[in-house]
DNA sequence: ATTAACTATATTGTATACAATACAGAAATT
DNA sequence: AATTTCTGTATTGTATACAATATAGTTAAT
C-alpha cells in the first residue's frame, strides 16, 4: 500500500504521481474536484515542479483533465468505467491467453504456481487482502508473458483501475472460494499449455469477476 | 500534419508533445536513441520545462522510458507492437461496432455517412492522403459514439501508433477501393442499427486491414 | 439598475538557478 | 599492468523566479 510521499518509487515525481494517482482511484479526490499545484506542493512538502510532472502523467491517462491557464480537474473512475473495463477485459484476456501459453516460460510458470499455492494458503486463512496482492501479482504475470507491449499496458493500467472494487468484492460471500477455484483451472491449463481451455477458463474468469461485481452495492 | 513548435495545439509543452510523439512514430527517433533535454530544448527554442513534461507524457505512454539520474531513451513501435494493436483491435472493435450502434445518435451517423461519401470522392479522385485522413476521423467517430472512456483511450491511442504504416497500406494496388467497401458496408449496418452485422463488417474490415499490413515489406 | 471597463489576486505557464547523480578519464596505488 | 580512487563534466532532478492568463470584485459610465 503505497502512501505518502517519503516512500515508494524512485524519484519524487514519481512517488507524487503514484501516491496521487491513488488518492484519485480511492475517491480521496472526487470527480469536478480542482488540483491546485501549489496546495498539493505545500501539503507534501514539495516544490511545483514534480508535482506538476506528475499531473501531467495523470493527464494522458485521462484521470485527470486541465484546461490551459486555468486548472486541473479530477476526472476519476466511474461505475460505468469499472464496468466498460470488464467487459474490454472479457474480450482481451482470450488473447491474452493464448499468447501467454504459446510465450511463457517454465519460470514464470512455476511462479503462477507459487502465487497459486500462496492464495489457497491466505484464502483459508481468511486474509482477503493479501489475496487480492496475489491475485494482481497473478494476472501481471499473464500479462507479461504475453511479451506484447501494447497489451500489457492495457491489461495492468486496466488492473489498477480496478484494484479497489476488486478487492471489495472478493469479501463477497463465497467469492473467495469460488474465485480459488478459477485460479486454479487457469494454473491447471497454462501448465498443459491447452490454449482453448486456457482461453475459456480465464474468460470465465472475468466473466464471473465481472458478475460478482455488478452485484455489488455501487456506493 | 502537425510540424514544429509554431503551430499546433495550446501551449508549449503541448505543441512539444505532439511533435516528439510524431517525430517518434515517425522514426525520425530509432530505438535506443537518447533524447537529451538541453539538446531537444535549444534545437525547439524553449527551456527545458516543456520538454520536461513532453517527456514525462510519453514516458506514460511507453513511446520512452527513462532511467532516472541517466537519461530517456526511446522505445518507439516495433513491427511487433503493430501487429498486436491488430490482433487486439480484431478483439476489440467487435464490442466497438455493439456499443456504437446502441448508443451514436442520429448526427453522428449523418456525419459518419458524410464522411464516407468524402472517402468516397478522393478515393475515386486517388488522393490517398486524404483518404487516410477521412479513415482516422470515421473510426474516431465511431469510437466516439461507445461513450465508452476506457475503450475510446485504447483505439484512439493505438490508431494513432498504427497511422503511418495504415496511410502505407493503403496505398497498396486495389486496398482503397476494397476498404471503400468495407466501409461502406459499416455505414449501412450502422444506419440499420444492425449489430450483428456491424460486428462481423467492423471485425471484417480490421482483419482484412490487418492481413494487408502484414503484406507490407517489413521496411 | 445595468453594463462595461478596470484592477487585484490567484493560478498556471515558462525560464532559470541550483543540487544531486552518473560516468568517463586521469591520477595514484598495488 | 591492473586496480582503485579521485576529479571533472554532462545530465537529470528539484526549487525558485518571472510572465501570462483567467476570474472575481469594484468602480465608472450609461
Amino acid at each position: 500500500m503505497k502512501r505518502g510521499v517519503s516512500q515508494g518509487g524512485y524519484s519524487l515525481r514519481e512517488k507524487i504521481f503514484q501516491k496521487l494517482r491513488q488518492d484519485i482511484l480511492d475517491g480521496k479526490y472526487k470527480a469536478g474536484d480542482s488540483l491546485v499545484e501549489m496546495k498539493l506542493a505545500e501539503e507534501m512538502g514539495v516544490s511545483r515542479t514534480p508535482v506538476r510532472e506528475a499531473i501531467r502523467q495523470l493527464e494522458l491517462e485521462r484521470l485527470v483533465s486541465s484546461i490551459p491557464n486555468k486548472g486541473v480537474f479530477v476526472e476519476g473512475i466511474t461505475r460505468q468505467d469499472i464496468e466498460d473495463i470488464y467487459a474490454i477485459r472479457e474480450c482481451m484476456e482470450g488473447l491474452a491467453a493464448r499468447w501467454a501459453i504459446e510465450r511463457m516460460d517454465e519460470k514464470s510458470l512455476r511462479e503462477l504456481e507459487n502465487i497459486y499455492d500462496l492464495m489457497e494458503f491466505y484464502t483459508t486463512k481468511g486474509d482477503l487482502d493479501q489475496v487480492g496482492e496475489l491475485n494482481s501479482q497473478f494476472h501481471d504475470i499473464i500479462f507479461e508473458s504475453t511479451k506484447s507491449k501494447p497489451l500489457m499496458q492495457i491489461l495492468s493500467d486496466f488492473q489498477y483501475y480496478i484494484e479497489n472494487i476488486r478487492l471489495a468484492s472478493l469479501k463477497a460471500p463465497g467469492r473467495a472460494m469460488q474465485s480459488l477455484i478459477e485460479h486454479k483451472a487457469i494454473v491447471q491449463a497454462f501448465k498443459e499449455r491447452d490454449i482453448a481451455k486456457g482461453e475459456k477458463v480465464l474468460v470465465e474468469h472475468i466473466s464471473n469477476s465481472r458478475l460478482n461485481v455488478e452485484k455489488m452495492p455501487k456506493a
